[in-house]
DNA sequence: AATAAAACCGAACGACGCGT
DNA sequence: ACGCGTCGTTCGGTTTTATT
């Protein structure tokens, strides 16, 4: 099936992550300078003509950072013609034709050298008895072979290259010609159609399983004709998890690499792919968890049921807390408690399609995702009390059921997910679909198990949701009635709203579910989910499409991937989070002791005396109500015009509004001080302009 | 001829680009 | 701002091909 090609995939392009790709290119590059030794190839080195001499300067190093990149563009332009006619030199071979190199070492079949591989470093033109001979272990390299004209590509079965298994790579003696069998295995290289003769021996065991020990995966269980390598599937699954690739266009992408021009003739392996990397994740997830390794008998037995991965750094009674760590003062409270966040999220749909309505995920209820059977039956049981409270807050998606809902073919809008907000971990059974917009029920039932297997009655627990306010009006209402055992907790939860968020809110909701007002907080933003989305996102493009299995098995790895990474560099993380509060703490002191000695002591003692509780005062006005007030009192006194007083209020407000600016503005040119980038860059001049108007 | 595997097809709809 | 057309990605089902 001949594909369209198409245009590179935005999500690539966007990717945040290029930048660390491309860093990690340069270290591995720059380890490779020193002098490579002589290759001990297996054949003597024809000599190669002398390259004609080229002097490297360095490039010349501006003291401006911006330049660095195009002085280096500069420098590389300036030697662009060293370059194409050395890319160029690879089109042929002086070698050609020549007598065999491999011949005088072995094979004498006296035939000139006419093939070369593409793949093996710094590799000789031999005749193609000694490139078969070489290549007996290197199945899936592109062979050339001098067409008179050119170097054309062939498939290395051409020259009667066969896969032998199961006798390093030797023929079985058992074998006959029946056990010779045509394949076609993917490689990341692209699609090999090979021969492969299969191990006779008693023991061998199956096709299946000789194919697995050459790390092989076949794409069928009964007689397979296609596999793909152990490598192809774990390149893809990074490629997968870290570029954002879809299945579609990395398939796609491998016929491209077998025959960019005639892609007819190379076989497509793309559903055989989806199927078999589909198992091949889920395998590889049962293998992280340590499962089929005995680890059960080593974890508590809350967690014998779960593939997910924990967070090393939140509290997690029986894992990780201290020997009595219940009996610590309640001034500690915060080494205790788990600080979570929760979020809906509307890109993650799915579409609806003719769907197996037998397919579920393969880890169904054991890593990310709750178990399907049980959230039916309780979705079915709130259906009656699907009408909920009103906003009675500034207008959010959340809780409102028309605004997020989609279109007809739309069978989940979203999804609501749990996760630690200091530490951005997803919790295991924490994520839920959604039917039509994110109602408090599938909260409350993402809440209820995402913690169900950590908290006991000594853990304090800091939810933050983007209507906070609204969603704990009832929370213990209906964990009452729906969660008998969470509901016991209710007592240790505290309920906020994060803190980019909050601005939202009205201004008599603030101050209530503030994370800076509150307690035990520390610095928390409680904004982590939305981080989290921001990941997840670029996979909405495939999983859009998936049917329930596959998309609860796709964002399943796609979580629990982030969850791992997360986990790997948690030490630098929380350890430059330490140095730098450290530090920011040191500075909050001096202020304080600087305020505190310019402030007269009669002032301090009343301030002292004062109750620190959060009051609602309903006389309190707002901004705009003020600045109405303000007018109104002015014309009452007469001394102005009203159009006077309106500029004169207007000018104040004004006034504090560019006061305010500037200040903004002089903390962006610090940061741009002390980071040059372009973004830096251009948002500082969007400010000043800002400030100019 | 029987059967397993591969090839083909149309549907779904949000994202995106283009023209008005 | 709006309508329109195309692209991207996966699905299940049907038809065709390859192998035994």
């Amino acid at each position: 099936m001949a594909r369209k090609r198409k245009g590179p995939h935005i999500d690539e392009i966007d990717s945040g992550r290029l930048g660390k790709i491309a860093v990690e290119n340069f270290e591995y590059n720059t380890a490779r300078k020193q002098p490579r030794t002589q290759a001990t190839s297996y054949v003597p080195q024809p000599a190669v003509p002398e390259l004609p001499p080229l002097e490297f300067q360095s490039g010349s190093q501006l003291k401006d950072k911006h330049m660095l990149l195009s002085q280096m563009m500069k420098d590389f332009t300036d030697k662009k013609e060293f370059f194409i006619n050395e890319i160029l030199r690879q089109e042929y071979d002086i070698r050609i034709g020549q007598a065999c190199p491999g011949c005088s070492s072995g094979c004498s079949s006296g035939n000139p050298a006419l093939y070369r591989c593409q793949e093996c470093c710094n590799g000789p033109m031999l005749c193609a008895e000694c490139l078969k001979e070489s290549h007996c272990l290197l199945p899936f390299h592109h062979i050339e072979k001098w067409n008179r004209d050119f170097f054309q590509r062939i498939p290395l079965s051409e020259l009667g290259h066969q896969i032998m298994l199961g006798h390093n790579g030797h023929v079985c003696p058992g074998a006959s010609t029946s056990d010779i069998k045509k394949l076609v295995i993917t490689y990341i290289n692209g699609v090999h159609k090979v021969q492969i003769i299969y191990c006779r021996c008693a023991g061998a065991g199956s096709h299946v399983k000789q194919l697995l020990q050459a790390r092989f995966f076949p794409a069928t269980l009964i007689e397979p004709r296609s596999a793909f390598t152990f490598s192809l599937l774990h390149h893809f699954h990074k490629m997968s998890n870290e570029a954002g690739s879809a299945a579609y266009g990395y398939v796609e992408t491998l016929q491209l690499l077998t025959n960019d021009v005639a892609m007819d003739g190379v076989p497509e392996r793309y559903q055989e792919f989806l199927n078999i990397i589909r198992f091949w994740i889920h395998l590889q997830v049962e293998k992280r968890s340590g499962k089929p390794l005995g680890i059960i008998s080593r974890i508590p037995k809350s967690h014998h049921n779960s593939v997910a991965v924990l967070c090393p750094a939140c509290p997690q009674p029986t894992i990780n807390m201290a020997p009595n760590w219940e009996e610590e003062a309640e001034d500690k409270r915060h080494k205790h408690t788990l600080f979570l966040n929760v979020d809906g999220n509307f890109r993650l749909s799915q579409k609806a399609k003719k769907d197996d309505p037998n397919d579920t995920s393969l880890a169904n209820g054991q890593a990310y995702f709750v178990e399907d059977t049980a959230y039916a039956e309780f979705l079915a049981e709130v259906a009656e009390d699907l009408i909920e409270d009103a906003c009675t807050c500034s207008g959010f998606k959340a809780g409102d059921i028309l605004r997020s809902a989609r279109g007809k073919g739309t069978v989940v809008p979203g999804l609501v997910c749990d996760s630690c907000s200091q530490h951005m971990i997803l919790r295991p059974k924490g994520s839920v679909d959604l039917q039509i917009g994110e109602r408090f029920c599938n909260v409350d039932y993402a809440l209820a198990h995402a913690i169900e297997d950590t908290v006991n009655e000594h853990l304090w627990i800091t939810l933050s949701y983007d209507v906070g306010c609204q969603y704990c009006i009832n929370l213990s209402k209906r964990m009452t009635a729906h969660f008998p055992e969470i509901s016991k907790l209710m007592d240790r939860f505290t309920v906020l709203v994060p803190k980019m968020h909050i601005k939202a809110h009205k201004d008599a909701c603030q101050p209530f579910y503030s994370l800076n007002l509150t307690s035990h907080t520390g610095q928390t933003d409680g904004e982590g989910g939305e981080r989290i989305w921001h990941e997840l996102n670029q996979f909405s493009n495939s999983t859009r499409e998936m049917n329930h299995g596959s998309r609860h098995d796709a964002l399943n790895d796609r979580m629990g991937d982030f969850n791992v990474r997360k986990m790997h560099e948690i030490t630098e993380f929380l350890t430059s989070k330490y140095k730098k509060a450290i530090e920011e703490r040191e500075e909050v002191i001096q202020e304080f002791n600087n305020i505190t000695s310019a402030t007269p002591d009669n002032y301090i003692t009343a301030w002292k005396g004062l109750d620190t509780k959060l009051v609602l005062q309903k006389d309190v006005l707002a901004q705009e109500q003020m600045r109405s007030e303000i007018k109104k009192e002015m014309i009452g006194k007469g001394s102005h015009s009203k159009t006077g007083t309106s500029n004169l209020v207007d000018f104040l407000m004004e006034g504090l509004e560019i006061s305010e600016l500037q200040c903004d503005v002089k903390a962006q040119q610090e940061d741009f001080d002390e980071s040059p980038t372009m973004t830096n860059e251009k948002h500082l001049t969007q400010m000043r302009e800002n400030l100019r108007r």
